[in-house]
DNA sequence: CATAAGTGGGTGACGTGTCAACTAAAACTT
DNA sequence: AAGTTTTAGTTGACACGTCACCCACTTATG
């Protein structure tokens, strides 16, 4: 009846849409749009879990620890706020923080009281962090480059990147992001 | 160091990658591959993200369970097997099990057993269930359109549409899906 | 200086998906 | 008919992301 999307009229089930929600129907899905936002849920939900599980299997790591020890190995010596992580990441602060503390069980890394700032922190790599980055990254990257690069030309590349791109730009502006 | 895919060569720090995971050197990403693979991931998460937040905010129910709806609501009067609602989304078999228990609890929908396969059942939706979808649906639809198809051109759509079925296919062919 | 507002970060509950192991009932096999 | 193998579906442990609060420290305001 709402096969994912789009309106299928049933005649033995005559109701009446919308009485309350608005005056207009809404604009259904086509068949050809319907296509389309299955193959887009398909590749959002296959693509994450493909390359998830290579990390899992390869290197015992999930695809957001590999993002957060990528992103601690790129920040200066020092050490990075997990603030400054999340907003790399794209991330919410809550979300940083469950999966340090659990790498920091792991000893992965290390979160040390900052002195500037009472309330910061600063993460750090253990040793440990370092070697399981260094020898999972190239597993992780010839993965990546198998599964989405290879099948394209250069030319689908760049549009594929530009229409996410315009999704998302688009969605952002109007706060649905 | 590991700027979640590229190598970056840092003199402090001078190890040799790959002594033994391969002979060969992987090919890192480019500058621009890079791009495209952290839009990917954005996309990946940012949208269902976003059109789960629609789902729950204004219909309170979370976007596997409008799928299980839309799906049963789609099958023919008599009920679908758990197992062919498992194909048609391409989900795990124990997925739809959690799934089915968490909707059944809340009414939304029923599971007798089926005389004819004494280990088979089928799913029936309530008439609360119809309820729901019912009345999920044209808010769904108008923000899956608005945030996906709005932004694009019809070119743009198609192009994406095949480009993701490029990387699918692709991916299932050689076992990484 | 005191108090309010803002900021960095953490917590716990909850719903979810995955994996591996499991039960029970078909469906083959000989 | 007895034993083996599939198949349908479940269960439990676990990791994860979200949400709504909460706490402690800093900064602005008076």
């Amino acid at each position: 009846m709402f096969q994912l999307l789009r309106e299928k009229i049933d005649v033995s089930t005559n109701f009446s849409v919308n009485v309350s929600n608005a005056m207009t129907e809404p604009r259904w899905l086509s068949a050809e749009e319907q296509i389309t936002w299955l193959e887009l849920r398909e590749f959002n939900s296959g693509l994450p879990r493909a390359t998830d599980r290579q990390l899992h299997q390869e290197a015992g790591m999930s695809g957001g620890e590999y993002a957060v020890l990528a992103a601690v190995s790129e920040a200066p010596a020092g050490g990075v706020r997990s603030g400054d992580l999340a907003r790399i990441l794209g991330w919410e602060k809550s979300r940083v923080s469950h999966l340090l503390r659990r790498m920091e069980a792991k000893e992965l890394l290390e979160r040390c009281a900052v002195s500037a700032d009472g309330r910061g922190q600063e993460i750090t790599l253990t040793p440990q962090g370092w070697d399981v980055v260094r020898t999972a990254a190239p597993g992780h990257v010839t993965m990546v480059r198998e599964i989405v690069f290879d099948p394209l030309t250069a030319d689908e590349q760049l549009q594929l990147r530009n229409s996410l791109r315009k999704i998302r730009d688009a969605a952002i502006e109007r706060g649905l992001w």
